[in-house]
DNA sequence: CCGCCGGACTCAGAAATATCGGC
DNA sequence: AGCCGATATTTCTGAGTCCGGCG
């Protein structure tokens, strides 16, 4: 923490203060009330010379230590389901700490105290024996919920009413069946878009405003892929989504474009312009007529409605199942560009864009790395270089391995610009994420046996683990189901 | 009915850690 | 061939969505 800016956050310092005070009160040590009197640089310094000591180890050190540290935890990572041994995810419970929130968040700093067994509650079958507590501890609970897949929990103690669960890791029967539950629906999402298009823009000309607003948001959900945007207390960050979208957060701009400026999920900016439907850009201009930029533009409807009206036009649809179905379609159109000929480095450069323009589409961001700029310049420097070479081997007309050393050098500048232009555009663009949550491994898959790529050229080991339960899908699987009439995107 | 809220699960980027690749 | 910085992958935990039960 001492490397950020936190301690320059008055919010963070005032939280962190009035949990150490409470912490120092009745103690040697209670004069201490003022943080910018304070010095952790010794506390600091220790924490430094533990992390150099850690890496002046050798790499044997290192493998041992490791090695013993996986035999101590493996009794933690399995548990029986349903007479399955199947892997846990997060075994170990959060450590104490200071709380960071994303974005301004109002309890930032705060102290996270440590949680003890007397905080948790197994969730176990009726005759399984419960595994023991430490010495001289006892849980809070012992249930036996077979509704519920989670193994042990206990209430958060920053924001007291979370539950915070140990689960099932993603590689479990469970999780499985859950996600490919989710890329089913999603999927199925396709036979009803139609139907589900033609009932929003008449609903968009609805007298009630309520019928319009619904109208609207599915729209911008449909066409974005934003989230739902639910209701939020006070002591959490200010961040919105379709719901609770405020006037000040678009801009009507020309040629109905508009511009929107928000802050999303994990208070990351949403900014993009979108051209939309002339419908749905006049009702937005009459849902803001006379609206301060703190208003609601919804402010006739929430999730539950929409989702509830969704529920009309196809069972067991919601809003964040547009997310899912948007992002998979959009990579199974994208895929389908994809040269027969090209090299596997080539098809891989093929899905890797198609996985970033999901990404722009569900704004899934990264922050900047520190050092990026540094290392562009380093790439800059490798440039110059190279062409140095080239034009130092164009004159060296006596060398008669000059044709092919001109080539590799060649080779070797296209493969550089190939990676700087990557490095630059993917700079603040995460494909992570939606590969692991949105994209359906069968589109990828099938894909990779079409043009006999390798499913570790594009998936990490953790990910193929996951998707075990889409390897054997057909050549031909295709997101879009063979009935299906070929639809466009919304408009 | 409908709105509210607790509960349970999915999804999110940052940080930590492991591996890679160029000199 | 081995070191070191860059890159890839995993871990961590905070932040959403949505359902169902209750008043």
């Amino acid at each position: 923490m001492k490397d950020s800016d936190y301690a320059t956050k008055p919010v963070f310092v005032k939280n962190f203060m009035d949990g150490f005070k409470a912490a120092l009160k009745n103690g040697p040590h209670a004069f201490i009330t003022d943080f910018s009197k304070c010095d952790f640089t010794k506390m600091y310094m220790h924490f430094l010379a533990i992390r150099e000591k850690k890496k002046e180890m050798t790499s044997e050190e290192k493998k041992r230590i490791k090695a013993q540290k996986d035999i101590d935890e493996e009794p933690y990572t399995w548990a029986t389901i349903d007479g399955r041994r199947e892997k846990v995810g997060n075994f170990r419970v959060e450590p104490p700490g200071l709380f960071r929130g994303r974005g301004e968040h109002p309890k930032m700093g705060k102290i996270k105290r440590r949680v003890v067994p007397e905080d948790i509650t197994i969730n176990i079958g009726k005759d399984a024996k419960v595994p023991e507590p430490p010495a001289g501890h006892s849980w809070k609970a012992v249930i036996h919920n077979d509704t519920a897949t989670w193994l042990a929990g206990w209430n958060d103690v920053i924001n007291v009413k979370d539950w915070k669960y140990v689960q099932f890791g993603a590689t479990s029967t469970v999780k499985a069946e859950s996600d490919q539950k989710k890329y089913e629906k999603a999927r199925s999402l396709h036979k009803y878009i139609e139907k589900i298009r033609k009932d929003y823009k008449r609903n968009m000309m609805s007298e009630s405003k309520e019928m319009a607003q619904l109208a609207v948001a599915t729209y911008l959900v449909d066409k974005l892929a934003l989230r739902a945007g639910g209701e939020k207390d006070e002591d959490l960050a200010d961040t919105v989504g379709v719901c609770t979208l405020r006037a000040g957060h678009i801009k009507f701009m020309d040629d109905n474009v508009i511009e929107f400026d928000f802050l999303g999920k994990d208070s990351i900016q949403y900014l993009q312009q979108h051209k939309i439907d002339e419908v749905a850009y006049k009702c937005l201009q009459r849902f803001v007529q006379g609206k301060g930029p703190d208003v609601d533009i919804f402010d006739h409807v929430d999730p539950q409605k929409v989702n509830a009206h969704l529920q009309t036009l196809m069972p067991g649809l919601t809003i964040k199942v547009f997310r899912t179905y948007n992002a998979s379609i959009t990579l199974d159109r994208l895929l389908k560009d994809t040269k027969k000929n090209d090299t596997t480095l080539q098809k891989k450069a093929t899905y890797d864009a198609a996985n970033k323009e999901v990404a722009i589409l569900c704004n899934h961001q990264k922050g900047v790395s520190k050092a990026h700029d540094a290392q562009m310049e380093k790439l800059a420097e490798k440039k110059k270089d190279l062409a140095k070479q080239v034009a130092e081997m164009k004159k060296k007309t006596d060398d008669k391995n000059q044709k092919k050393k001109l080539a590799a050098l060649k080779e070797r500048q296209s493969k550089l610009a190939i990676q700087m232009n990557m490095k630059e555009e993917l700079k603040t663009v995460s494909l992570g994420t939606s590969k692991i949550n949105y994209l359906d491994p069968r589109i990828t898959l099938s894909w990779c046996k079409r043009h006999e790529v390798p499913p570790n050229v594009v998936f990490t080991k953790a990910l193929i683990d996951k998707f075990h339960w889409a390897m054997d899908c057909e050549m031909e699987f295709s997101f879009v189901q063979e009935d299906a009439v070929e639809v466009k995107p919304a408009e």
